[in-house]
RNA sequence: GGCGGGGUCGCCAAGUGGUAAGGCAGGGCUCUGCAAAAGCCCCAUCGUCGGUUCGAUUCCGACCCUCGCCUCCA
């Protein structure tokens, strides 16, 4: 299986590269470690179902590179203090923490509903402020940070630059061009440079009571210097996967390395980040997402709709994440069918299975898979790699040529694969009694060839909810 | 205006210089008392126009359409 070797696309080459530990020596119970950061939520409000493309993708990556035998230092920020966050506070009246709180558990329960791996740290910006102010103490001292009349702190490009350091590592940058000086140029004229950045923003009247002490005075960090400084903070000042959607390459993430590796603490020849990871955004309904065209969807929009966590991760997880996914209704009902079909494959083999251990073979479905997402995870053809085998099982079934332990082997396969997929099994409802009362009725009904009762006694079932199949082993009721 | 993605079956979505995976939906058949599940079979010439080539959906050029970033944003 380690024929091949994961490859990804980075975003700061333009090309699939092969993955490869910065620190292959680093182990955790003897496999090497991985540091991986991805931005995360802004916890002002639910995050909708675009957010979510991002951090199942996250989780796709994460949980690949463990099959794959390594060790994830997973981290994943939580910015709790933004202008958003602010003027919500001051509306709800609740103190910073209570608010924060509220939708950062909130967050935490979506990701787990849509099956997701938590994160193994999840920094909070608010408790990282002492790193934060050190890291731009840092800059300030190696003279890439300025102090700005209004009292906040700047990030200079231009000093950066003329350190020998290459601004627009992730984007071809041509500012003449850029619309950037038009929109700004208004407002922010304590800056030298319309492309300078804030580091620390002063405290402001509307800030209230959010504001944190430091060497140039009451304010609060900007936005980028959260995520370099815990990220260096909890991974190290190199660290080998930073991930996050498309809008996010700039400015954010190049921002994120013009301070990181302004400051310097880098091994030399080291970069702040070996690979960036982008997944991009998705439409709804060939739409861009918006609350005013009524497809603005959050992860309990959909729960409220009837679907399930497992049915929108199926979807998220069917197309490539370096292309625009269409998020459409219909493909949440073909995700329910799809996923149906599976779980149907996989009940029958655990029946022949019975309890019989599996075989030795290697199995053709995990070579296959782990082929295609080898291949810059291209999660589109593993699916069809699984539902292939679906079709082969399925095939093996119906000719009742599996034994035991050939189902188990085949249970076992599948067992590996969706350690990756993470849909895990079905979540089976037990049949209340007055549904199996029915279906004995129905059974009776059959067996003395009461055919009209028993097709009534089918429909009065179904309008209930449940489905009654008849096997050569008696009837089974299924969830409709 | 600059930069970067896309346009493949009704819908979603892979892929390749030699006549196009998979899922959903649809049609037919088998099985079934009826169903369901399952199986079998059928269902596209790849935005337009040129070029390169023995051969292009796949390479090049132009054009059309579409999405994103350049400002808070997954």
């Amino acid at each position: 299986m380690d024929a091949t070797r994961l490859q990804l696309f980075n975003t700061l080459t333009r090309r699939v590269e092969p993955f490869e530990p910065l620190f292959p020596d680093q182990t955790k119970d003897g496999r090497p470690v991985v540091g991986m950061y991805c931005c995360g939520p802004t916890v002002y409000d639910f995050g909708h179902i675009g957010n979510f493309r991002t951090f199942v993708f996250a989780d796709l990556v994460r949980r690949y590179l463990e099959f794959r035998g390594y060790a994830v230092n997973h981290v994943m920020n939580i910015t709790d203090v933004e202008d958003k966050i602010i003027r919500r506070v001051q509306e709800t009246g609740q103190s910073l923490r209570e608010f924060t709180g509220h939708y950062e558990r909130e967050f935490i329960r979506d990701l787990q509903t849509l099956l997701c791996r938590v994160p193994t740290q999840t920094p909070r910006a608010t408790e990282h402020i002492a790193d934060i102010i050190a890291l731009i103490q840092r800059l300030e001292s190696r003279g890439l940070a300025y102090r700005a009349p209004d009292g906040s702190v700047y990030f200079s490009i231009q000093k950066y630059q003329g350190c020998g350091c290459r601004y627009g590592q992730l984007v071809n940058l041509n500012f003449d061009a850029m619309r950037v000086g038009e929109r700004v140029a208004e407002d922010e004229y304590d800056k030298e440079s319309v492309a300078d950045f804030a580091l620390w923003k002063a405290r402001v009247p509307e800030d209230g009571e959010i504001f944190w002490e430091s060497p140039w005075g009451p304010g609060r960090p900007g936005w980028h210097i959260e995520c370099s400084a815990m990220s260096m903070a909890l991974l190290g000042p190199s660290f080998d996967l930073h991930l996050g959607g498309e809008d996010l390459v700039f400015p954010h993430h190049e921002d994120e390395i013009a301070q990181s590796e302004g400051a310097g603490l880098q091994a030399p020849g080291r970069p702040f980040v070996k690979h960036w990871v982008h997944a991009s955004h998705l439409l709804v309904e060939g739409k861009k997402m918006s609350k005013s065209l009524g497809n603005f969807f959050t992860v309990r929009d959909l729960l409220a709709k009837g679907y399930t966590g497992r049915e929108i991760r199926q979807l998220l997880l069917s197309a490539h994440y370096r292309e625009t996914f269409n998020f459409t209704m219909d493909g949440l009902d073909g995700a329910r069918t799809a996923l149906a079909r599976i779980d149907e494959c996989v009940a029958k083999l655990t029946e022949v299975a019975g309890g019989a251990a599996p075989g030795p073979e290697s199995s053709s479905l995990v070579r296959a898979f782990v082929t295609a997402l080898d291949d810059d995870l291209n999660v589109s053809r593993a699916w069809a790699a699984v539902f292939d085998w679906v079709r082969e099982t399925n095939r093996a079934l119906a000719g009742q040529q599996l034994s035991p332990v050939q189902a188990a082997t085949a249970l076992a396969a599948w067992q590996q694969v969706d350690q990756v997929l993470g849909l895990g099994a079905k979540s089976t409802s037990d049949v209340p009694a007055e549904i199996v009362a029915l279906a004995e009725e129905r059974a009776a009904a059959k067996k003395a060839r009461d055919f009209a009762r028993a097709d009534a006694l089918r429909k009065e079932l179904k309008d209930r909810g449940w489905v009654v199949e008849d096997t050569p082993k008696g009837p089974k009721l299924k969830p409709a």
